[in-house]
Formats: structure tokens, sequence, C-alpha cells
DNA sequence: TTTTTTACTTTACACTGTAAACTTTACACC
DNA sequence: GGTGTAAAGTTTACAGTGTAAAGTAAAAAA
């Protein structure tokens, strides 16, 4: 009986908007995982009933890519004032805090098939910085390869930015009780002497591999 | 004791176990993707109700790690045997190809936190062979880190080791079609004069980036 | 005014994971 | 043999999902 509408709505809520619904959409994700992103939750978080979502979005893949796209609109866009592997370091380093903000995000991106003016506008860019600092075509390609399924990849890993390395340690743990130390050595020498140590941290790690990658493209460069 | 009764009475179904159910799993998940792997139709595939798998995983997520082991169980091991990069590199190409022949495992890999035997003895004999190889400990948690996150990065970009030309080339022509030529134009130039190509291949591009970062890692090692 | 459009709600349906209770089967032991 | 027990599988049930279809109410256009 506590549905009932004993009064009319004084018409207070303005009508949505695609921009909104994305944003709490990823709120939503963001708080709970994708799995928790229903439309009817999404909906009430909005004051709205679940199926008032599809004026706006055709289904629910919709949506998600307009999230999709909202994530890559976080990533910092390569410009020509920057050198080029200053711009695809900064690229690199803020699609990993953006996957790091957003852990839902890693694991759809890159099957996505409708890629929203975010993203294009991101990889034109890329692609114009590096043709720009002289790799052919095919090189570009090679390189935007590397490097995003690199930070794609790796910050399919992450939970969250700040409790990434309680759980990084805890998850060891529990996988070294369940799994007896005798019977992979190696892998407790790594959990105890690496991963549960002080000062270990996702992104340092990732900055290792990201140098690595950037030191090895910088050898195939032309002179400037 | 305890002599192993060998009664021959037919039964009309061998009762399931965890080996076999994990394998219809697989096949439903490789032929529609993971959402086209429900309780109930994985059951009706093995002959008997949903609420019977029950019996064998407590859920169905115990399930799916289930699956995920047996992915890394198609993973080449590394032996000392090998030379290290001959070994990592044989372990990162054994890897996408699993990726691509079960391009639902990518996604969900590294998310998952109960490793099976199989995940734990391929972490543990690549950490060995690293060490063996003389990396200290916290080397070889770098040099894992890249190739995994490079590796699963790419996987996720895979739909199957077949189709996936085509399936680039299609994409890239919906995306050209979406988003004009001239408001993306470097965008264009990718798709037309690498991707479309005849003779991209993706496995290719993948063994661009591997050599790349195993060139970089051989830089670091020590002297032989 | 009347008509049309837009935003939203209601109802309905086919599925999902899985808890609880029940039935059947298989084998151990008297 | 019969009897007990445990495992394997079924049935029923429930809350939650995406979304099709049709209804409603308010704003905009005519």
């Amino acid at each position: 009986m506590t549905g009932k509408k004993t009064s009319a709505k004084p018409l207070s809520r303005a009508p949505l908007d695609k921009e909104s619904v994305i944003r709490a959409a990823v709120k939503l994700a963001d708080e709970g995982g994708l799995e928790a992103l229903s439309m009817r939750k999404l909906g009430h978080a909005l004051g709205v009933e679940g199926m008032a979502l599809y004026h706006h979005f055709a289904k629910k893949e919709a949506l998600i890519d307009g999230m999709i796209d909202s994530v890559h609109g976080e990533i910092s866009v390569p410009t020509i004032a920057d050198d080029w592997r200053v711009a695809m370091r900064e690229r690199a380093m803020s699609a990993l805090n953006a996957l790091a903000r957003h852990p839902w995000a890693a694991p759809i991106m890159e099957s996505r098939q409708n890629p929203g003016p975010a993203s294009m506008q991101l990889i034109e860019a890329t692609i114009k910085r590096l043709l720009n600092a002289g790799f052919n075509i095919q090189m570009v390609a090679h390189i935007i390869s590397v490097l995003d399924a690199y930070t794609i990849g790796f910050g399919q890993q992450l939970r969250s930015p700040t409790e990434s390395i309680e759980h990084e340690v805890q998850m060891g743990k529990d996988i070294m009780a369940k799994f007896p130390f005798d019977l992979y050595p190696h892998v407790g020498r790594l959990v105890s002497e690496v991963v549960s140590k002080a000062g270990y941290r996702s992104v340092k790690e990732f900055e290792f591999g990201l140098d690595l990658i950037l030191d090895a493209i910088a050898r195939l460069a032309p002179a400037k």
C-alpha cells in the first residue's frame, strides 16, 4: 500500500537528458560494479521508473556505450605542443587513473564497437601526434596497439586507486592460505617479498612497464 | 582394503563430474559468449536440470573460476630447459591463442580471486624460470606484470582467431560510416591503410609488441 | 481550441541465479 | 535378502533482470 500515489508530483523534476543519465550510471557502477547497474535502480536514483530511460537510450548497451565514451573523455588528449613521448606517457597515466576511478570500465573497453565522440577525438589526436613525430602509419598502429593493450590489461587488475594495496596483500594471503607455501614456494616468495611489502604500489608497477615500452618505442623513432 | 565395487548395473547417465561440467560450460561460452552461459542452459546441454549443477559448484562464480583455471591450463608452462626468452615468448603466444579460442576469458581473467591449480602451477613455473635466469624477485614481478598486462589487454580486443580480420575491417567501416572521414582524417587513414589492408593480422600485431617488450627486458637481463 | 509530441508509467513476459524441499538412485553393511 | 545413508537430480519458488507494448499526463504546435 506504500505504492499508492497520494498526490500528484508537482512537476518538480526537470526532464532527463543523456548526459545526466550517463553521469548517474557511472556513479552507480563506480560504487557497486557493473552488476549493480540495473535500469530500475538507475531510474530510481534519478527519481524515475526504469522504463523511462528507454526514451533516451534504445537499449542498456547504448547506455553503456555512453558510459565508456564518458570514461574516454577523462583521458588526456595528446597535443602537438607536447613532445610525443611526454604526450604518450601522460595519455597512458591519465588512462590508468581513469580506469582506476572506474574499475568496471577496463573489462569492457576494447570490446565495445560503438565509439563515441570522446573516443574518436582521443584516437584521432593520438594518431596525429605520432605521425607528426615521424612514425609511419604502420608504426603508429603498432605503437597504439602496444600502449593501449598494456594500459587496459593493467587497468583490469586494478580494483580502485586506494584500496588496491591492501586488496592485493589480502589476496596474496588468501591464495597462500589455500595453496600452501611448500607447494608453490616461488609464488610465496613473490607475495611475501614484493607484493605485500610496504611501499608496493600498483601505479609504480604500471610506470615500470610503461617506461620500458616507451623506451623501446623511442629506440625505433626516426631521428629528430 | 575397500575393494572397488564394479557392479555393472547400467546407469541411465553417468553422474556429472566437475571436469565435464567445466568442459561443457567452456564450450557454451565459446559459442555464444559468457552471457549465453546460464545454469539452466548448461544443465540442459548436459542432460540435467540446471539446479543439479549446484551439487558440484556452490555458485556460478565457482564454476567460472573453474573455467578460467581450465583456460590457464591451455597456456604453455615455462621450463628450465628452454631459454628464458623463448619460454616467455612461448608462454605469451600460447596465452594469446588460448584467449582467442575463448574470447569470453580475457575480460574476467585478472579480476578472479580464486586461482586454481593450473593458474598456480603456471605462475609458479614462470617465477621459477625468471629467477633462474638471474633476475631478482622485484624484477620478476615487473616482468610478469608487463607481459601479462599486455597479453590480457591484447586478448581482450580479439573476437575469435579466424573472424578477427573481417571483424576488424567491418568495424573500421562501421566507424567511418558513422563518423565521417573529414572529421577524423587520421583515423580514416589508419583504418584504410593498415587495419583493412590485406594481410593485416592481429597475431602479427601482437608479436610486434611482444618482441618489443621482450627486447626491452633482455636489455635488463644480467649477463649470462 | 484541438492536435500532436514528448516524457514518463504500468503491466507483462521470458529469463536469470539460487534457496529449500523433495525424489530417486547407488552402494555399504546387517 | 533388507535397511540405512549419502549422493545426485528434480521441483517449486522467489526476487531480480532487460525490455516490448500500451497507457497517461503534460507541454508544444497547429
